[in-house]
DNA sequence: GTCTATAGGGAGATAGAC
DNA sequence: GTCTATCTCCCTATAGAC
């Protein structure tokens, strides 16, 4: 067979071609030290290159915060759409309990990311994925909750944002950490489904 | 009667004092950008002074982090004293949760800060009251938990750690807050309290 | 893709006058 | 307690050679 490509050399192997690597340094370093914490010197250091090449493959920092977030939000945008097409509420918070779950474990390390910088978070809504808190509120607690439900879906999202900075969850892999966060988090949403009446 | 001392001047009478306003001004931009996101100067212009007023009162930006951590940290510290004193794992759990459930109401923007930055995190372990995640594990799950209370344990502290950070939160008063977090935090924890054997 | 070199600015921090 | 002025360092970002 002939080589379509040229083969990438050894250093490029391991992460898969220069832009990748700038990539899972940033999220190393993001989650080390923060979003503001973090320099682009650092970064270049920690794949031994100069800032200069580092700019080469992406501009700006927010560039690179955006391309760091980026997958993550587009796996949310698609769960959100996804849930909304849900026919009942229990349905559609079901859906979207599950989703949210998944893609906070599967990407325990940018949870953090978003929960440890303001600045990310802002940078993150201009993303259209992430002006989305109030269409995941609403499908995890409905449109009018009352505070138990409203309390109830804080401590959901909350959780879900924490835990990848919670050290005594590192031992747990994604299966059984999945298993009982979705289990305890429907719990904590579901007791109330259908009775949460006011007055 | 004499003046035992001398009146303060309107400005200062604001906030009881050019130090207490460096604080006021430093708790309010740690909110808004984070502990890195904010420079001395931003804390400067925002009570109408220059850099070095401000240095005059902390001779590092490090000082004013901790200046305004500290009541947290040491309100913390003492409630985990308390808390071990309990005479069973119920009322130690029980008397744990109700303290963090207030600290963290009474003190919603110091735990978004504490949330916000790793380097402010750090920064507070240094203080003689923040290394102490074993401790209140252990006060609201047990010395070993089985997987399914470490991970309501977490999610419990996910939780009043993002709830400063929650919008749909702040119209909210103290008390309700406080009851619905505390009775949802007693459920979660309290579910399989006894029963949580292994093999 | 990576380098050296450098521009330009804002950061934390200090000295000394008022 | 506050000011002006200044120091040093590191930041993001750019230019141009290899």
């Amino acid at each position: 067979m002939p080589t379509p490509r040229a083969e990438p050399r050894a250093e490029q192997r391991a992460a898969g071609g220069a832009r990748d690597r700038v990539l899972a340094a940033a999220l190393d370093l993001f989650g080390e030290h923060g979003v503001s914490g973090t320099s682009l010197q650092m970064i270049a250091d920690r794949i031994g290159v100069t800032k200069a090449a580092v700019y080469h493959q992406f501009h700006t920092k927010d560039e690179i915060v955006l391309a760091v977030l980026a997958p993550a939000m587009e796996s949310l945008h698609r769960s959100i759409e996804e849930a909304e097409r849900g026919t009942t509420p229990a349905a559609r918070r079901e859906a979207m309990l599950t989703s949210l779950v998944d893609l906070a474990v599967g990407n325990r390390r940018i949870a953090a990311i978003l929960r440890a910088d303001p600045a990310a978070a802002e940078l993150a809504r201009s993303h259209p994925a992430l002006d989305v808190g109030d269409r995941i509120r609403a499908l995890l607690v409905g449109p009018d909750p009352d505070v138990r439900s409203d309390v109830a879906g804080a401590m959901v999202g909350g959780a879900l944002m924490m835990i990848g900075a919670a050290p005594e969850l590192e031992r747990y892999g994604d299966d059984e950490l999945s298993a009982n966060l979705l289990e305890l988090a429907r719990d904590l949403l579901g007791r109330h489904a259908g009775t949460a009446r006011r007055g």
